[in-house]
DNA sequence: TTGAAAGCGCTAACAT
DNA sequence: ATGTTAGCGCTTTCAA
């Protein structure tokens, strides 16, 4: 009841009051800018809370109705330069505005999640983001109906219908992937794709799909496997596509990740990219940019993104009535050179849009 | 005061007692597990739990003297695989025994090491587990004297005399890449190492001058790059040596992020590895078997770095009176393709190791 | 086995 | 401008 085991507590604001000679309001009337404070007073007790080394308490200020000053992230998924790029400027926006962040990790396990909002949204954060890659949740809902400040990051385009989100135009991005590889003259394109419970990874094996049947191109099952965002999961799936009878003249892998892992497949066995194989990622991770040869892919705005869901969520937090709404940024694709033509593609038609209109 | 603007509160433990009809601490008992709880009434209380949709607030349980189950992990950097591996072993070593995983990131500002160690320390969490690359700071002391649980996750070797901390044979490690070079026969070995503030980066250069000292190698400061443990620094680096009038025949990287940099920089030069270029890395994260060729590279042990920390805070937590240990697990020279004898290397004497002990 | 009550550190009325 | 006081949700004595 006193403090952890064995711990010696560390000192309060009552000890500061004490050594200041104050009441212990006062003290905290300081500690949270007060106006009417006498600059004497205001003095003793910040010099006797420096002697004392003392820290506010977050929790008992949360307790008692105060702001945490901290906002909660859940993510999936750690060291993919993806998240990372995003958490960096979500913790740089946040930084300005006199926020920490927390940062919870799922490693997959989407049970987890709901445990981590309940942890979060009860008290310990001011509002919560969600970098996670699955569809609506009823914890989300809760949060909806306890109208507590949340806004989702998402890589998709699938939503219910009340939960503020920052997204991309991803399905589009999917949709440029393919008609750029079709419009080279590529007939067999591989597809690496993400876990079926991944919302992008679903949207963006679905752009493939409309794409091919746009162009009245059939669609090939061996073509599609099926990889987790890992790189170990494209090398398996690259892996596997190559070692095909008719092996893809392109591949389209739904992260820059696992389009990392294609590179080295392709390299292990002698297959050159672009001249014998091109591949397209997804993301534009800060590396893509540098592979040999530079990757062509599908630019998310990491950075604004996270910067956006973090000021959407400072909104959201000092103004809990006005809901936030939801935006979409824009994708685009990167083209630099890892595609090319097939190698026995004779281009006999001129370079053109219109059959791949309308996915 | 009631709560957060505008936000209904959430069920607590009262709204559970009223409508279960029992009183606040029976509720309390049977959230704790106490034994003496009727069954009866524990059902009741369950139930009605269910029924309201009741979560604990942990700051409250932690504020009132109890455990908040959580332990908080500070690190510098996200999106490394490097990171990504430790917390993932960490949080699994965590849920098994009930506590979850909070992380914050200084995203290298050091000064904020001191913000997140004050949050976490002063009630949020049970104990906090540091993964920093920088030597002694104050902030520990102040741990030290509170008698809070914490443990450092180190890449290197030097320390303060009191703080447990698992860390590897990391010195070691470096030492034995130079010898391996060395008696493969390289003579012009490039160090592509990391901030000067970064202790295992001085450490790893340390290894690199003394291995080449007691081999009777000349030191030449144009061969020694800064990086600082990204791709990006990595990049720029071995751009740098590689322009050099006279090129190394080996790159030493002090992390695997850069020598996956190194590998692509040969490549888009045509520089092959390991014919006209030697590669070493350190860390051995997953991605290295990965490489083409697979990289040599130093195994540190990061799942079992991250469970041993785990575990020593756990055993911290449980009992604050016993002090916690130093642990060193050991490194490994992991050989792979990425290297071989210069091409201008004539091999005139057999390998030995003679002439590189004493290291 | 259960209830009542104190108190963790703090904020926010409410007094003065 | 400052002190007093009532909680925030919970754990933990202490009594019964």
């Amino acid at each position: 009841m006193s403090d952890k085991p064995g711990r010696p507590r560390s000192a309060t604001i009552k000890d500061v009051a004490r050594e200041a000679g104050v009441s212990y309001s006062t003290v905290s009337r300081v500690l949270n800018d007060y106006r009417h404070v006498h600059p004497d007073k205001r003095r003793r007790v910040l010099d006797a809370m420096e002697r004392l080394g003392y820290t506010v308490n977050l929790q008992a200020r949360s307790l008692a109705g105060g702001r945490s000053q901290m906002v909660g992230l859940v993510v999936h998924d750690l060291g993919n330069p993806y998240t990372a790029q995003i958490v960096q400027s979500i913790d740089e926006e946040l930084a300005t505005a006199g926020y920490e962040l927390a940062l919870h990790t799922t490693h997959g396990h989407h049970h987890k999640e709901a445990v981590y909002v309940d942890l979060l949204t009860h008290g310990l954060a001011d509002g919560v983001l969600m970098l996670i890659p699955l569809g609506p949740t009823p914890y989300l809902r809760q949060l909806r109906d306890r109208n507590y400040p949340y806004v989702i990051l998402s890589d998709h385009q699938q939503h219910d219908g009340y939960s503020p989100v920052v997204t991309t135009t991803s399905r589009q991005g999917a949709v440029d992937v393919m008609q750029c590889l079709i419009e080279l003259g590529h007939r067999r394109i591989g597809f690496i794709g993400g876990r079926h419970d991944f919302v992008s990874a679903a949207e963006r094996l679905d752009a493939y799909r409309a794409a091919l049947a746009a162009c009245n191109l059939s669609f090939d099952p061996a073509l599609v496997q099926a990889g987790d965002y890992q790189y170990r999961s494209g090398y398996a799936a690259a892996t596997a596509l190559l070692d095909l009878p008719q092996p893809p003249t392109a591949i389209f892998a739904a992260n820059d990740l696992m389009a990392f892992a294609v590179y080295d497949v392709a390299r292990s066995r002698g297959i050159r990219i672009p001249k014998d194989l091109s591949v397209v990622g997804f993301d534009d991770v800060p590396q893509a940019s540098y592979m040999h040869p530079p990757l062509t892919t599908v630019r998310q705005p990491l950075i604004e993104m996270g910067r956006t869901a973090a000021r959407l969520l400072l909104q959201a937090i000092e103004n809990p009535a006005q809901p936030a709404d939801m935006v979409v940024l824009p994708t685009e694709l990167v083209i630099r050179d890892s595609c090319q033509p097939p190698a026995h593609f004779s281009r006999r038609f001129p370079s053109t849009t219109a059959e791949t209109k309308g996915v």
